[in-house]
DNA sequence: CTAGGGTTAG
């Protein structure tokens, strides 16, 4: 009895000891065979031992048909529970983990403990996909009625969950109510704010937890890099350096690819290299670090030689060096490379690799090849948050809004949760497209998901304002901003320019010297541009010399074209074409272009035919030149050459844009075109503008065509006969908002001079004060008087 | 540990 005893016993560790030494599929398929065949499946500990070992060969339905098999004939322990909801939750499978828990819950008496939930958690910190979140939600209500809010086990699965979801405000929820925190609990929150691209608030939460004492691994330190490479802060990473090398962490050589990753994007190149010869055999991730650090400071030929080398020694690459090597075809700007390595792509399978259809996708969307990037994007097989912003983001900076929203849309009734970056994009769209009412949304939207730290998400806030023409708002938001950088400031200021307030710009301009953010080329065409719009010509001609001789800045050729505008739009059109004339580089069409514009504002024809004498020259395919240069014979009384001008246009296929005017009510938004009646309030709307036609005749004004120069395209050509669409909008406005409230309009082409002496008038004897976006600016209309000064 | 997605000017 004894022996037999004794002898099942050792059977038993023997098999245990074989399950634990199993370094194969089939080693565990054998043993089962063999436990099958001596009817040995009834030991709990030996089944247990069994189905998780299956499921970390990712072998699920054998670890399930295990489970199974023994709960035929024997009641299965929480333990074999937990063990195989752990394995579905570890192969992506969270919801055959939550079929499991409510059989446990349903058809037996045993008590959920921390693991389970634990567990059940988990398997959905890798899944993403439609309306899983509110399962997500429903597991965590489990936790909260089960007594496990604060176990630490739990939260940090919960953590890492909400993460996934890029629910930042829910994570941080979770981990302020932990009652104590332990390290794990910390890295999860760091490398989850690093998931979601929170680089500022995970370091903000790293230094919380170094200056809290906490023990903190390597992987920790080098998740921290991860965040200082990406916001290229080079001093907070040199004091990680310093901080790796005190613990002794640079022994280990994934520590050493954080380092050589940080200085690569930081742009030391030389401190990269000289980290990467001091490893003795670089392994494939160190090279990968090095390929991309080549890449970012535009070394490609060194990339490219390095990728060379790898493949020479036999290495396989991976996913990572394809991505880090796809920036490559981006700056040459070559499609067929990027065909090239798609072609490569396809043939090696790394296809199906989420990451490298992304980085395809968005080269192609930087080269504008929108249907290729789209085409790419509808064939994942699965979607990542990434490609999604790949998609919506391509779409924003190539001027396909809608796009951009209605992807935006898609992915809100899929239930899949944006992201900080996701948020960025479609701020921009809002901007580009002013509708104010979804970016207040987008707003609130902010608010609740705590992605309130993020300067991209900030700075996209402030343009969106401004765009939408609310200045001030715009301010407010820039004043909350604690960490701001150059862009953020040049988002501000120009915010500035746009709306005509060239003082403000300059005041902004020295506050932003003041407070040590260098000023970039962008900063300078920023405060150009408002000085331009302001007519401060003295300032802005001071402020490009200093550029030049204080900041050492190299003016491009768009800084000279600002600086033809502000000559020009001042009048002073001698100067603007000795200041095209001297210039170092060859002027080009920006140059021509600024001082045709200025030549039609100030009706000076001869200088007008000679910049557009050097544009046709160059041919230049944008309509607005011809439509300039016609209405120059138009005002010579040239009409067969105007006429012909036309042809010319419409042979090569530069269609003029019709013009139209949108207005927001309510969140709804109107959208007029010329004599537009297919509004259901079209009969309110003509009476009321007729009404104040007839009031502004009374008082004296006429209408004004034929010497009006603006680059308004046919419209005014038409005004005899038709009524521009920004008429028909003020008035719908006047009509469907409360008195003394601000009507807030936007056109796609530049106001004509009719409409801007109108809309003065009417914002006198409304006493509204109407704030005009046109396709250059904003106009603020108030008392009979406009913002931009007659001056546009 | 390496890799993919974001803001400003024209």
């Amino acid at each position: 009895m004894i022996y037999r005893a004794i002898a099942s016993t050792v059977q038993r560790d023997i098999t245990t000891t074989l399950i634990n030494q199993s370094t194969t599929l089939s080693h565990l398929n054998q043993l089962l065979t063999h436990l099958i065949r001596h009817n040995q499946t009834n030991n709990l500990v030996t089944i247990t031992k069994l189905t998780q070992k299956f499921s970390d060969f990712n072998s699920i339905s054998n670890a399930k048909n295990l489970f199974t098999l023994f709960s035929n004939s024997n009641p299965p322990d929480l333990f074999l529970y937990n063990v195989l909801i752990r394995g579905f939750s570890r192969n992506n499978l969270p919801f055959e983990s939550l079929s499991l828990y409510y059989q446990l819950l349903k058809s037996t008496r045993l008590k959920p403990d921390n693991f389970t939930f634990a567990f059940l958690v988990s398997g959905f910190s890798g899944f993403l996909a439609f309306g899983v979140e509110k399962f997500g939600i429903l597991v965590h209500g489990q936790v909260i009625v089960n007594g496990f809010g604060s176990d630490l086990f739990v939260g940090s699965a919960l953590v890492d969950m909400y993460m996934n979801f890029s629910r930042i405000g829910y994570a941080y929820k979770v981990f302020d109510e932990m009652r104590e925190r332990d390290s794990v609990l910390w890295n999860t929150m760091v490398s989850g704010l690093v998931r979601n691209c929170c680089y500022e608030e995970s370091l903000r939460v790293f230094s919380d937890m170094v200056g809290g004492g906490m023990r903190f691994d390597s992987t920790t330190l080098a998740v921290a890099l991860t965040s200082v490479a990406e916001l290229q802060d080079l001093r907070n990473g040199m004091l990680i350096h310093c901080l790796g090398v005190k613990m002794g962490y640079d022994v280990h050589e994934y520590v050493v690819t954080g380092f050589i990753s940080l200085y690569s994007k930081c742009g030391d190149v030389n401190t990269a290299k000289l980290l990467f010869e001091l490893i003795n055999e670089p392994d494939l991730i160190s090279c990968n670090a090095m390929i991309a650090g080549f890449c970012f400071n535009n070394e490609n030929e060194s990339s490219v030689r390095l990728f060379r080398e790898l493949l020479v020694k036999g290495e396989k690459v991976n996913s990572s060096t394809i991505v880090g090597l796809i920036p490559v075809s981006c700056p040459f700007g070559y499609l067929s490379l990027t065909r090239c390595i798609h072609g490569f792509v396809v043939k090696s399978g790394m296809v199906s690799n989420p990451s490298v259809s992304t980085a395809l996708t968005t080269v192609y969307s930087r080269l504008n090849v929108m249907e290729l990037a789209r085409r790419l994007f509808d064939e994942f097989p699965k979607k990542s948050l990434a490609s999604w912003n790949a998609m919506i983001s391509g779409y924003a900076q190539n001027g396909l809004t809608e796009m951009a929203i209605s992807l935006f849309r898609e992915m809100q009734k899929l239930d899949i949760h944006p992201n900080p970056v996701t948020i960025t994009s479609i701020l921009s769209a809002c901007a580009q497209l002013g509708t104010l009412s979804m970016g207040k949304w987008v707003h609130d939207l902010i608010k609740k998901e705590k992605f309130e730290s993020n300067i991209y998400v900030l700075t996209a806030l402030v343009d969106m304002y401004a765009k939408c023409g609310n200045i001030e708002e715009a301010r407010q938001v820039f004043d909350n901003i604690t960490e701001k950088n150059v862009v953020t400031w040049n988002a501000m200021i120009s915010a500035y320019g746009l709306h005509g307030r060239g003082q403000e710009a300059l005041v902004l301009f020295n506050q932003m010297l003041h407070s040590g953010v260098s000023p970039t080329g962008v900063t300078f065409l920023c405060v150009l541009y408002a000085c331009s719009h302001a007519g401060l010509v003295e300032e802005g001609q001071k402020i490009f010399h200093s550029m030049v001789h204080d900041h050492g800045t190299e003016p491009l050729s768009e800084h000279y074209a600002c600086m033809v505008d502000l000559l020009g739009r001042a009048g002073k059109l001698e100067k603007a074409l000795e200041f095209i004339y001297k210039m170092p580089l060859e002027p080009g069409p920006a140059e021509w272009g600024a001082l045709l514009g200025a030549c039609m504002v100030h009706k000076n024809i001869d200088m007008a035919r000679l910049a557009s004498d050097k544009l046709f020259a160059m041919d230049v395919g944008s309509a607005g030149y011809y439509v300039l240069l016609s209405n120059i014979y138009s005002v010579d009384r040239n009409y067969s050459q105007a006429a012909s001008v036309r042809k010319i246009l419409r042979n090569k296929n530069l269609a003029k844009t019709p013009g139209c005017t949108l207005i927001e009510v309510n969140g709804y938004q109107h959208v007029f075109t010329s004599s537009d009646q297919s509004h259901p309030q079209a009969g309110a709307i003509y009476a009321k503008l007729e009404e104040l036609m007839e009031e502004m005749r009374e008082a004296g004004f006429h209408t004004e065509t034929s010497t009006s120069l603006h680059d308004v395209e046919e419209e005014e050509k038409e005004l005899m006969v038709k009524v521009h669409s920004e008429k028909l909008a003020i008035a719908f406005g006047l009509l469907a908002s409360e008195p003394g409230t601000e009507i807030k309009i936007i056109k796609n082409l530049r106001v004509c001079v009719d409409c801007h002496n109108f809309t003065k008038f009417v914002s006198k004897v409304t006493d509204r004060v109407i704030v005009v976006r046109d396709a250059n600016r904003f106009h603020h209309f108030k008392d009979g008087e406009c913002s931009c000064g007659d001056y546009w």
